[in-house]
DNA sequence: TGTACATCAGTGAACGCGCGTTCACTGATGTAC
DNA sequence: TGTACATCAGTGAACGCGCGTTCACTGATGTAC
């Protein structure tokens, strides 16, 4: 056997630790953990590595925040991505925002419960991250909404409107989802069931919007 | 002047000891801390007793945090009842439970932060308890709803559904209100107005909402 | 009204523990020649 | 291809600190008589 392989890489992993230490804090924080109440000796003892070793890759525990926030974000982004480039009637298109919401929340689960539960978090730094990246996905859903036919008469201030109340609406169907998810297969299904009924009913009354009342 | 009066009561508070440790800890987490970071001897050097004097009025710090859920959700309560006494128009009611909501956050900021924040917090004795809590609330707003003219046809899962939508939309806006309240006085009145905006565009669908599609 | 006593909020010393951070170090990896 | 060297991830001892909790205590208040 080459020494190439056989040797445990127990030093100088070269770039990989960094990826470990963010993957295993947003692990050990979807449970009973807040940020706030994450120890740095807790994370590197679960990494494997002495407590020191966390300076090699991060000045402090503000940085790594940040870094779980770019994280987190990362899949939170692709949902959008995916309900774009699909371009079916407003019905279908209910039903499909849900299904990308569901399976990214799969995926992904301990980003999206970073998100839900710092975004109002003990971290000053941490939480104000999260509330720029959500303004922002709240401006990119309003120009996707722009480009949908019986939304394109509407103002811009509007559009903002109506993106807020249905990224509040999936915020909260995707931490309801979340918390039963994995352990109540058929309560997920009553969840995604009311999210596409919440998305149903704001759509229902978009065409009956009067502008600036 | 009678001893009565002008003895510091050091010792022997009889009982409002423990109200002023339940205040001081949502004023205390009104701020950049969450309840997983706030230790026992930081809350008692603030209230002005030992640490050890905590245990007079409380097993440990989940008991505290119970308290808290508790004192909070009076408040949220209170907003509930307004509302329920106000049998206005669907349209002046919505400009009624807006103004309600800023009230009550304006005179109990720390009570809804706290909700806010460890809905989704560390403390998972803490979260279930609000979450208990939220649901109550909004079974009663379910039943609120079913005695309006136009919602008295809806049956209760669809009333369940939108009063889920409903306080969801309301929660959001408060913590978005609670945010910016205070130091910027005109954001908050956008917020007031997008809020309503919220609400309004709810019950626009409301009448075109067919049950069980 | 006065007195003896139970109650109980607050005290302060003491404990062992896990924390973040410093520092000088080791030794494997990648690179320049 | 071989060698010398810079880089840098991980080490381990040490520090002072704030933590939760224990314990036996003090002394003011309220109550029974």
């Amino acid at each position: 056997m080459s020494t190439r392989t056989s040797k445990p890489r127990r030093l100088s992993r070269r770039g990989d630790t960094r990826q470990i230490l963010v993957d295993t804090a947003l692990t050990m924080l979807d449970g009973d953990k807040s940020f706030d109440g994450l120890s740095l000796r807790e994370l590197t003892r679960e990494v494997g590595i002495v407590p020191t070793g966390f300076y090699r890759h991060f000045p402090d525990m503000d940085a790594l925040g940040l870094a779980l926030v770019d994280e987190a974000f990362r899949s939170l982004r692709k949902i959008l991505e995916d309900v774009r480039q699909d371009t079916r009637s407003a019905d279908r298109l209910v039903a499909s925002v849900v299904k990308s919401l569901v399976r990214h929340i799969r995926a992904h689960r301990a980003g999206f419960a970073f998100i839900a539960s710092e975004r109002f978090g003990g971290s000053a730094v941490v939480r104000n991250a999260i509330r720029r990246e959500l303004r922002l996905v709240q401006t990119e859903l309003a120009v996707d909404l722009a480009r949908l036919p019986y939304l394109k008469e509407w103002n811009t201030t509007d559009l903002h409107m109506i993106a807020s109340l249905i990224l509040n609406a999936m915020v909260a169907s995707a931490i309801d989802i979340l918390d039963v998810s994995a352990r109540d297969r058929e309560g997920e299904t009553a969840l995604m069931k009311r999210a596409e009924q919440h998305l149903r009913l704001i759509l229902l009354g978009v065409p009956h919007w009067q502008s600036e009342r």
